[in-house]
DNA sequence: ATAATTTTTGCATACGTATCTATTTTAGAT
DNA sequence: ATCTAAAATAGATACGTATGCAAAAATTAT
């Protein structure tokens, strides 16, 4: 590879002035005439060049990298969250450096080590628990975290969510306006805050109405275990509605009571989720469900960040986006329904 | 923001050896004895000390990042194929700094410069074309490329893709098989050369039977534009086949076909599509499809980038995968097929 | 025109690490 | 125990940039 790096001091001389003048007219805010601005452009462009954001991470301490964890990729949700907070980022001179946490060999802890190994001016952790040692790891090297789509207790760590526990809610008023008595639920990995959350508000506002869980299973977030929970819960004495904790296990549990057990949606049963992923719109699920809003999470997510990166030991902030129930045609529409 | 920044220096001092000391103990392949060595590490936990990547870029000019430019996550296929990319580098030491290159205000060739800006020591470029200029450029800088399923001719560019060409013959001579006789394709978008690959293939296999392509719309690998594809193609005269460009749009081709014009898959129309994403496994669609074997691409891409970055001048390489036919159930089966 | 400010500039240094060089220590051979 | 070869070490330097400081230039006020 013919390594060719231009630097500033090249430019410095082609321009015939000083690589300190060089980097000024680079820096924002530093004060270079124009006459200087002129030839150094003139220079830098001739010669290709641009300033080396490594070198620069070393002498201001600003990496101008944002890590990413994440857990997996299968949920729709994330590979469009991703999307959306890498192009955010960019836009305010930031870059996303990503790590999975999945199947590597080394567990959470090593990854987060990697991930302060490269100088990353924030975390952004989605879908994954942090154990309170890893925040304190962070928050001794002074890097600020948010939590994506995962709230943690007690921590003091900032996070951002949708509103679970009355989306949840708003899933068990939905179902029960509908006049649906035999009502359950699938829940995903019970070590999941959203989770818990979805959960609690859908039981709070059942018994609320007095009403109670009919039957319950765990998917773990899963298509497989969803089928599964899917099998054993309509086994017999079969619900007429089910919650399903998020839309990725959501279709799962169609395709099996469609296809394995013939019963049809909504006439059967009704089938309500959480998330709305583009999937859930497609006609072959027309899945109603509660949406997850995922440009204000990503917006908020990416205003906390900044606003801990450029103060000095901010407060946590937990912030809960609204989340509204998006009604398609998986789950029958009570009379009168606005 | 407490920042404590443990530098070899500290611990050099801790330990009562030279920072040459420490950096050696840290380095693979460096001599130093088995007594510095454990007084280092000693010192270097009761400090929490982690080289600074950064620094080591600097110095070494290994930055141990890989710049991916990705278009856009909507296709399911990228993110799993982000999600292998990533743990695989991860192994080898590598991590992915991500650029996305949809909705950002600038074009093509900023991003490219932004990426270089973080002295990436590989680029791996997905679904997006470069222009020979910016090719130049990475050559230049002396940052080996690979193109991942994308090709692009003259430019002496590495690529991995699947098979293409044969891939799509193979759609044609399975829906020849199956006694089709009148056979439409919905086209991706025309610039990408996995769509001109895939219909190359298709109508060349096509008419060594003799046959011929019966229709032909074009749904730029958009959903929606897909649909509108199908409404046109379906119009008048419909065929009794359909081979899609890729899995994202025959999802929208069935739900189509199924919901709005009430045909039945396959009995009144074979549908057959390319990718194999685990969506086209959902028995909702149920899908007949060329698998693209995000695998093995990955393990190329990764071989490639690997030996281009530790050889000087490598010649590119153009890798393409075999791609099986996945049998379903979305186009008829022909009889006796294996 | 001179003095008082402000702006611009070059020089030197620092960031945290790897690596070259010369020196010292250790091990091996006689 | 002495000499030789090998291994380990400390010191110095370099990577490419930002920035504090003092000097120089440009601007403004008198």
């Amino acid at each position: 590879m013919t390594k060719e790096k231009v630097t500033s001091q090249q430019v410095a001389q082609l321009a015939g002035v000083s690589q300190s003048a060089v980097s000024r007219v680079y820096t924002a805010g530093a004060s270079a005439s124009k006459k200087t601005t002129a030839k150094v452009h003139k220079a830098a462009t001739t010669l290709g060049y641009r300033p080396n954001v490594l070198a620069r991470a070393m002498v201001s301490g600003k990496s101008r990298i944002i890590g990413l964890f994440v857990g997996y990729l299968e949920n729709q949700f994330y590979p469009d969250a991703i999307e959306k907070l890498s192009t955010q980022l960019q836009v305010k001179g930031y870059h996303v450096l990503i790590f999975m946490a999945s199947k590597t060999a080394g567990n959470i802890d090593s990854v987060v080590e990697e991930i302060l190994d490269y100088q990353v001016e924030g975390i952004i952790v989605a879908s994954v628990a942090l154990s309170s040692q890893l925040a304190d790891r962070c928050r001794l090297a002074g890097v600020p975290i948010v939590l994506f789509n995962r709230s943690q207790d007690g921590e003091g760590l900032s996070c951002v969510t949708s509103d679970n526990f009355s989306g949840g809610a708003k899933a068990a008023r939905f179902l029960l306006a509908g006049g649906h008595k035999k009502i359950g639920y699938i829940a995903g990995w019970e070590g999941a805050s959203t989770q818990r959350d979805r959960e609690f508000g859908f039981t709070a506002a059942l018994q609320q109405a007095g009403g109670t869980l009919y039957a319950r299973e765990v998917g773990d977030f899963s298509m497989e275990k969803a089928s599964e929970a899917t099998r054993r819960m309509f086994s017999e004495d079969s619900p007429d509605a089910v919650f399903v904790a998020n839309d990725h296990m959501a279709f799962a549990v169609m395709d099996t009571l469609r296809f394995e057990l013939g019963l049809r949606i909504p006439e059967d049963v009704s089938v309500i989720s959480y998330d709305d992923v583009p999937a859930a719109a497609w006609p072959a699920y027309n899945l109603t469900t509660v949406r997850q809003c995922a440009d204000q999470m990503v917006q908020e997510t990416v205003r906390i960040l900044m606003e801990q990166i450029h103060s000095d030991g901010m407060q946590g902030q937990q912030v809960a986006i609204g989340s509204p129930i998006i009604v398609r045609g998986s789950a029958r529409i009570p009379e009168g329904w606005e």
